[in-house]
RNA sequence: GGUCCAUUCGUCUAUCGGUUAGGACACUAGAUUUUCAUUCUAGUAGGACGGGUUCGACUCCCGUAUGGACUACCA
């Protein structure tokens, strides 16, 4: 049988980085088997229903480049719809089927009730509803079946409860963590079916992903407490044979360790925790995400594999396909992972040296024409290649190389000021006289010619240097000076350090 | 509180009973360079604790501690 497997989000806003990471596992065991990967939105709950938020998932898949083979978004395949708000008779049949075998009820309580109930078992180890409190609760097992009918037809409220049959042992066999085991007696009347007609998760997972011919579920360990739940449901539903093997995902952990990732952390430690921006209906609920600030999807979708996962081998860099390869849900770490920045942007860095000066240039071009700068093919290659190892996000291109695409505004002044005397001030027309009889075409032949130029001439080449640096780029960080002259060409050089020359005047 | 899960350098991890416990990020130092970056070299740093099992335990078992998840008519 060929392996089926579905990511299934909840479309309550921007899809989280760990969301992301799961589904990358999703497809990685998809097409490492020839697969199929399933994209199911579980918008069950009407009230944290947020527009917008099926799209950004759709995005983000597209853009991470693990597009699922069906799906929203991605085709309809057999199993249509994958939008559970479109399924919802599908799950009244099965719960009613439930109720009608005994193995589950309706129940008619109140919230107040619920409270009550709670605050009555507050000093038990039993504080929900379950075998211990059910028959002190107002449901189809207390009243009469005339009472239960009675209540339905005069519309009064109720949701179906799973009734969990008293001390008994479930097995929930990991692929990652091994055998776990539940004892019934522990588990609560999970509710199945809400007052409002929609199913919870807990029925409308199991019953989508046994019509849907799921055999792996890859989801978060948030989901391994009530995994049990889930497997007493097959075996109620008599779909053991069938059930989906299980793997519980160890948590994207916050920087500090404390907690699980959450969406505020990207504002309290300052990185994005989304894959892309999220508009929000204001400023505080808008964010930045990976894409936005730089990062290439190659190198998110690298750095979150290695979260948690290993190849267990000695490399760090491995493109999409390798990963495919190589990946075995056996190799998945058991422990929560933290989020380390530095080390995603490590990853981005290694992807964009790795990026052929061609690519991008091409690249490039989109962002100069967003900035109004107009830059050709060749300059654009020869800048790339130029600053490519000096950079970490893509935008640092613009930001750190600005003074490719504008004159220079400001100038390095302490630095200036340690040079900008004796003869090096005197002398610096020279300097900038003889470059002007250069070839501008083989930096390094230039560069031999300046050094030999300065030293004949008593001056210091680390006063020189600097200078034409900062007449050039205005700073003292950047790729080789006279790599910049050539790429710049005489006449721009020529013009930049002429006008250096009386800003510099101007300014020490 | 209860249930469940976890625990190797600061961080991500390798190790599937016998290793000088390896790699990467970060950090430090050095080399290279006109600067920055890249690259290279070197260094600091680790098996939570206590019991077992065993000739031998980071590895298996138990306990403790610590951390985490869950404990909604949310997923």
């Amino acid at each position: 049988m060929s392996i089926r497997v579905r990511f299934a989000p909840s479309p309550t806003g921007a899809l989280h980085i760990g969301g992301v990471r799961t589904a990358l596992f999703n497809y990685l065991l998809a097409k490492k088997h020839g697969g199929t990967f399933i994209l199911r939105i579980e918008d069950t709950d009407q009230n944290r229903f947020v527009p917008g938020a099926e799209q950004y998932i759709i995005d983000t898949l597209k853009w991470c480049g693990i597009e699922p083979t069906e799906g929203v978004g991605f085709g309809d395949g057999s199993f249509a719809p994958y939008r559970q708000s479109e399924r919802k008779s599908i799950y009244k049949k099965y719960a009613d089927e439930l109720i009608n075998n005994g193995h589950a009820y309706y129940a008619f309580d109140t919230t107040d009730e619920l409270e009550a109930m709670r605050e009555r078992l507050k000093n038990e180890n039993h504080q929900s509803y379950d075998a211990h409190s059910r028959n002190t609760m107002r449901n189809s097992l207390t009243l009469t079946a005339d009472a239960t009918a009675k209540l339905i037809s005069e519309g009064m409220p109720y949701v179906v409860r799973l009734k969990v049959p008293t001390d008994e042992v479930i097995e929930v066999d990991d692929m990652i963590r091994g055998k776990i085991f539940f004892n019934t007696k522990e588990l609560d009347d999970k509710v199945l079916m809400k007052a409002d007609g929609m199913p919870t998760y807990h029925l409308a997972n199991v019953v989508d992903d046994y019509e849907m011919q799921i055999t792996h579920v890859i989801r978060g360990e948030e989901w391994l407490p009530s995994a049990g739940h889930h497997v007493l449901l097959y075996r109620l539903f008599g779909w053991l044979n069938a059930m989906p093997q299980f793997a519980h995902l160890p948590l994207i952990l916050k920087p500090d360790g404390k907690g699980k990732l959450s969406k505020r952390d990207g504002a309290k430690f300052g990185f994005p925790v989304f894959p892309l921006g999220w508009h929000g209906d204001t400023p505080e609920n808008s964010f930045d995400g990976f894409r936005e600030k730089g990062f290439y999807p190659e190198a998110v979708i690298n750095f979150l594999a290695l979260l948690g996962w290993s190849s267990g081998t000695e490399q760090e860099i491995f493109s999409l396909e390798e990963l495919v390869d190589l990946f075995s849900v056996e190799k998945i770490h058991k422990a929560g992972a933290r989020f380390d920045y530095d080390k995603a942007k490590w990853f981005n860095q290694q992807y964009i040296m790795r990026t052929s000066n061609g690519i991008l240039a091409e690249q490039l071009q989109a962002a100069c024409t967003e900035k109004g700068y107009t830059a050709t093919k060749e300059y654009l290659t020869g800048f790339a290649g130029l600053m490519k190892e000096r950079v970490v996000f893509f935008n640092d291109f613009l930001e750190k190389g600005i003074y490719f695409f504008e004159d220079v505004k400001t100038y390095d002044k302490p630095n200036l000021e340690k040079r900008w005397k004796g003869d090096n001030r005197v002398k610096f027309g020279d300097v900038i006289r003889f470059i002007d009889t250069l070839d501008f075409h083989d930096a390094s032949a230039m560069e031999h010619a300046v050094k030999d130029f300065i030293t004949a001439n008593g001056l210091k080449l680390g006063e020189v240097l600097p200078t034409l640096r900062i007449a050039l780029a205005g700073t003292m960080q950047g790729p080789g000076i006279f790599d910049m002259a050539v790429l710049f060409g005489k006449a721009k050089t020529i013009e930049r350090l002429k006008k250096a020359q009386t800003d510099f005047d101007a300014l020490v």
